[in-house]
RNA sequence: GUGGGUGUAGCUCAGUUGGUUAGAGCGCCGGAUUGUGGAUCCGGAGGUCGCGGGUUCGAAACCCGUCAUCCACCCCA
């Protein structure tokens, strides 16, 4: 038998209706918010993301499923949804529109990594870019977006930490503070870190292993080190969030894994999750469009994973076959009458079932009942004899007789009236 | 890439220190009811015990390998 391939999962019809609430919510949310859908397509070449993830990242380094298109160039399944994004904005002279420039767009991505709760090699993502606006107030329109659409879902436990990267002329002036304090500590340091300390010693406030923790603790602070420009930014940020009511925490650990962002880092995780417990995140990118070659561009956005949002909705919410007329043509008239009314209710836009498999009343009874339709119609041998068809409430169980003549306008009546 | 858990019917799982023909619940099909569903009762179908090798008179069980899957590390949405 040929399966799936590892870490790439089938959704089925139990999961979709889910999966559409999600993002029909997001999409909505969106749209409320000014932002416009954009689709990308799902390969690149190579080099884009190299550049602007960055390329010593492990998304780049070890988790990109890439290949040689037929002329021998390197292709690669998108890791994420900002690279393609930015460079359909910077292809088509997008900065050039005085229009505000804000894309939302949804889809799958692609990492090579070993699956595990919450984590797939194929996974799906929401995500939103602004771009071209530098006021502090982009980046709490996003993360309000965010915070929006996961509450109005009612995902359970959510948390938003927030934390001020500042610019890299800044993390430039903190990183040999940092380097030599953890050179300091490194004896007390998880084997990783220590690697990480030349690499990238950032990350190492973020290790979550408790004597590193520790370690770290009494570190020279970034936020000690921000240019007061930073500073400005991000306290603006905050007051924004305090006036939309957007509840956070500070976390001046919280360091993200894509080099591109700088000045606001966000990440919502929430505890019902398991390890892999961040929901969404995102940050500003203010250099990305000019390092992929467009014109310099302040920017913002956030991606969520829609497996992890899937993960904390209700395993309830499943279809519902109500407002479904199931029909029951049995018989050597019934059978052709039944087909016949069948496609009238369909044309008509009355959603309609039935069952080609079941010759008995009985048997199509049954599989109404499994079904969940509401309400059947039943046109038997006899039915089409008296030119009456049969209405069945499968509730209550209360019959009417229908006539076959005037089904369309009787039926809609019906289903109206219940 | 590393570590651990689990692989038995469509699904969820039992299966005793290795012992005859591998079980249950749910689901499925049929009947009780030849034009009326759900409930109940009765009957039935359905298994290379993940795969390969080994130990043994005898393996679903023990050993080795392998694959799959889940969870965790790492990292991230």
């Amino acid at each position: 038998m040929i399966k799936g391939i590892k870490g790439v999962k089938d959704i089925l019809p139990e999961e979709t209706p889910r999966w559409r609430l999600i993002e029909e919510t997001a999409r909505r949310w969106a749209l409320a918010y000014g932002f416009h859908e954009i689709r990308v397509p799902i390969f690149e070449v190579t080099a884009l993301f190299a550049r602007s993830i960055g390329a010593s990242t492990d998304i780049v380094e070890k988790e990109m499923y890439t290949f040689q298109d037929r002329d021998g160039s390197s292709l690669t399944l998108r890791p994420e949804g900002t690279a393609g994004t930015v460079r359909a904005y910077i292809e088509h002279n997008r900065a050039a529109d005085p229009l505000p420039q804000k894309y939302f767009y949804t889809g799958p991505m692609f990492r090579h990594e070993r699956p595990q709760a919450g984590r797939l090699r194929q996974f799906h993502q929401f995500g939103v870019e602004s771009f071209g606006t530098a006021d502090p107030r982009a980046d709490v329109e996003v993360i309000a977006l965010l915070w929006r659409l996961l509450s109005d879902l009612k995902l359970p436990a959510l948390t938003l930490e927030i934390n001020n990267l500042g610019y890299a002329a800044d993390r430039d002036a903190y990183r040999p503070q940092l380097v030599a304090y953890l050179k300091q500590q490194e004896e007390h340091l998880c084997g990783n870190c220590r690697r990480r300390i030349e690499a990238n010693p950032l990350r190492v406030l973020d290790c979550k292993v408790p004597t590193c923790r520790v370690a770290t603790d009494s570190a020279p602070r970034l936020a000690d080190s921000l240019s007061d420009k930073a500073r400005a930014h991000f306290g603006s940020v905050l007051t924004g969030l305090d006036t939309v009511g957007i509840p956070y925490s500070l976390n001046h650990r919280l360091v993200r894994g894509l080099d591109y962002y700088g000045l606001t880092t966000f990440e919502v995780t929430s505890t019902s999750l398991g390890a892999q417990n961040a929901v969404g995140a995102g940050g500003r990118y203010d250099s990305l469009v000019e390092t992929l070659g467009g014109p310099m561009t302040p920017a913002v956005g956030f991606a969520v994973g829609l497996e992890r949002m899937a993960m904390m909705l209700p395993e309830t919410l499943s279809v519902s076959g109500a407002a479904t007329v199931y029909v029951a043509g049995f018989g050597d008239r019934g059978s052709p009458a039944g087909f016949s009314a069948l496609e009238e209710l369909r044309v008509a836009g009355i959603r309609a079932v039935t069952d080609f498999r079941s010759a008995s009343l009985k048997s199509h009874l049954r599989q109404a009942d499994r079904l969940g339709c509401k309400f059947t119609l039943i046109i038997g041998d006899d039915e089409v004899t008296t030119g009456l068809a049969t209405f069945r409430n499968m509730d209550t169980k209360v019959q009417q007789e229908v006539s076959l003549v005037t089904l369309i306008s009787q039926v809609s009546a019906l289903l109206q009236s219940s």
